[in-house]
DNA sequence: AAGCGAAATGTAAGCGCTTTCATTGGCGGA
DNA sequence: TCCGCCAATGAAAGCGCTTACATTTCGCTT
């Protein structure tokens, strides 16, 4: 049995093909009677309105796509539970609004939005690791003049290219390390590459640099250990700063998986946490929550984050001037930073 | 400026619009040159085959769907990270056949096979968690008849209708529970629901049950608390034990999830992990090798599963014979069921 | 020189829908 | 009684592409 068109319902309820259209559209124009039939009808035949036709004639996809560029070579299980639950809170928005959320996880290509967006695939595009952010900025440049639809999760810098939806990064390792030095910490490290091809991590370092300041100490550069993202990577770091001798009683982590790499060396080199060395986050991963020590880390809501991308990206497709948008951060005191803890 | 069609094209290169179609899709019919002038041109325009267009014409939509349906209800982070893992996977080895990927972490809906396949939305289905076990056969029953294209990771069982894909839940229950009789715990208790609404924790409650057996213990019924995923199930079973008064040496979890929950209960209560209580999860999630201690778990190839599973529903699509499939599991020994690590 | 087949291209018919514009019928006001 | 108007419906034109079929061209055989 084939599949059913508007055409068969159109003949069987003795009505054209147009008014079934408008019938299964819930149109004002069409009688209430009319409409009922038509769709009971519909119903019955277990029609469902073919997509693709419907976006031809109608010129929009209903659909947005996600591109999640954090490719870690073969392996899949690796990205980032941060970007993760985004897109969880992404799927749920998007589906609320009635749109469809394409997904991919490749590394960007050399003309992602002509590749979604002009081949009618997206209304609009959501980024989320773009990849080095130079690059990056340089290819918005680019797309700025075409009339794109696309929202990036990063850095909120003013006057910079594109539609940037990001957390106070730099406020965010603000609280981190004034917590620590609150605790009665001296000698605080920070873990994370503070290149300029990271500016959210290079603005979490520069909150940890005021902090500093702030408390009359001065920063030792030699404790500031590179690190892209891994929990590997936070591994390393912490090993390198040990082997460095420097001694150190905290650290700063410009990322959750960094935090449990460091503390998984710090461990097996047989330094307690938090009590010889104090170690907070950041982002708020789910298990950071569950760990043990339980993980002291600055959250960014993923939740809200997710809303605000596609809220913000529907308002662009629509044609309504949209501006970036800083999202608040806030400091979980648990476990691993020492002192008493504020919530689990 | 207007989006570039086929036609400007054809008009550019002094080719039929038909041309146009057969260069661009390579097609051995035309002529060598004539390709390579009409795929510049197309690329000066920064041309893209538009896809509804595409897909509306030619019958297919080059899309597969994945729909997960384990929503803990507002919040969207909660996503169970071994599904993530999949998705992880799944979408590369979408990408890699050429495929789109769209998702949906909904509730399933009442006949989300019609709504994703009957509308041309994809070609097939890949389903992550399908709510309750039963209705879910019901409905794939029903769907049997239809010619549809859906496949689903879950439960391998002869004879059941539809299309499987899943791990040896059996044996890596026994696995498990193996590894710890062998390390001397005699009251091993099992955390998870096996309700036949769960067949998969269902069977590995079966491989627990068969390796106590093939040790001549006697399984004590009283061990066995039901949780049903998340890391608050697998902290509320862990003090519905502790409270009982019964005595047990060593937890088999149905999952990392509970097992990190369960973790966390038992620390909190004053026991140590693994030297008073031994834990043995199961997946292995990304976090299990980096927490503290790291959890030992039945290790569920995600890599594999995303493959298989895009690999057999491209095969179904393309009309071809498929068999469900069993995948092997593997004990990951680390340090959470006590005795040497095997690696970490 | 005629004929024929293969290679290359052109022609045109839709895919199933949305939407504009035209048509119909019924009813109230003049 | 006639006209105009509104509500409801129908007719038809594509959206941009793929593809079956028709046509042209050209090199070769006979």
């Amino acid at each position: 049995m084939k599949k059913a068109t508007s055409l068969d319902i159109a003949h069987l309820a003795r009505v054209s093909q147009s008014t079934v259209s408008r019938a299964l559209r819930n149109s004002p124009l069409v009688n209430p009677d009319t409409r009922r039939r038509v769709q009971d009808i519909a119903r019955q035949l277990n029609y469902k309105v073919d997509v693709n036709a419907r976006n031809l004639r109608s010129m929009k996809t209903n659909t947005i796509a996600l591109l999640l560029c954090e490719d870690p070579g073969g392996g899949a299980a690796q990205i980032n539970p941060f970007f993760l639950s985004i897109l969880g809170s992404v799927a749920h928005a998007v589906a609320r609004r009635g749109y469809d959320l394409l997904v991919s996880f490749q590394q960007l290509s050399e003309d992602w939005q002509a590749d979604y967006e002009h081949a009618n695939r997206a209304d609009g595009i959501i980024l989320l690791g773009y990849g080095n952010y130079n690059d990056y900025l340089k290819k918005i440049s680019e797309l700025e003049q075409a009339e794109a639809h696309f929202i990036t999760w990063g850095p909120v810098i003013p006057g910079q290219p594109g539609l940037f939806i990001g957390c106070d990064n730099r406020k965010g390792g603000y609280q981190a390390t004034e917590r620590l030095i609150a605790a009665g910490r001296r000698h605080i490290g920070f873990v994370g590459e503070i290149s300029d091809g990271c500016p959210e991590f290079r603005d979490r370092f520069r909150g940890y640099r005021q902090a500093l300041e702030a408390a009359g100490l001065n920063a030792d550069a030699a404790l500031q250990i590179d690190g892209e993202s891994s929990e590997k990577d936070g591994h390393r770091a912490a090993l390198q700063l040990l082997e460095s001798g420097r001694p150190f009683d905290a650290l700063v982590c410009a990322s959750d998986l960094l935090a449990i790499g460091a503390i998984s060396a710090l461990r097996h080199a047989g330094h307690r946490v938090p009590d010889a060395v104090s170690v907070i986050g950041f982002d708020d991963i789910p298990t950071a929550a569950h760990m043990t020590p339980a993980l002291t880390t600055v959250r960014q809501d993923t939740v809200e984050a997710g809303q605000v991308l596609v809220e913000k990206l529907l308002q662009l497709i629509a044609g309504k001037p949209v501006d970036s948008m800083l999202l608040p951060t806030e400091l979980i005191v648990r476990e691993s930073c020492g002192g008493p803890a504020d919530q689990r």
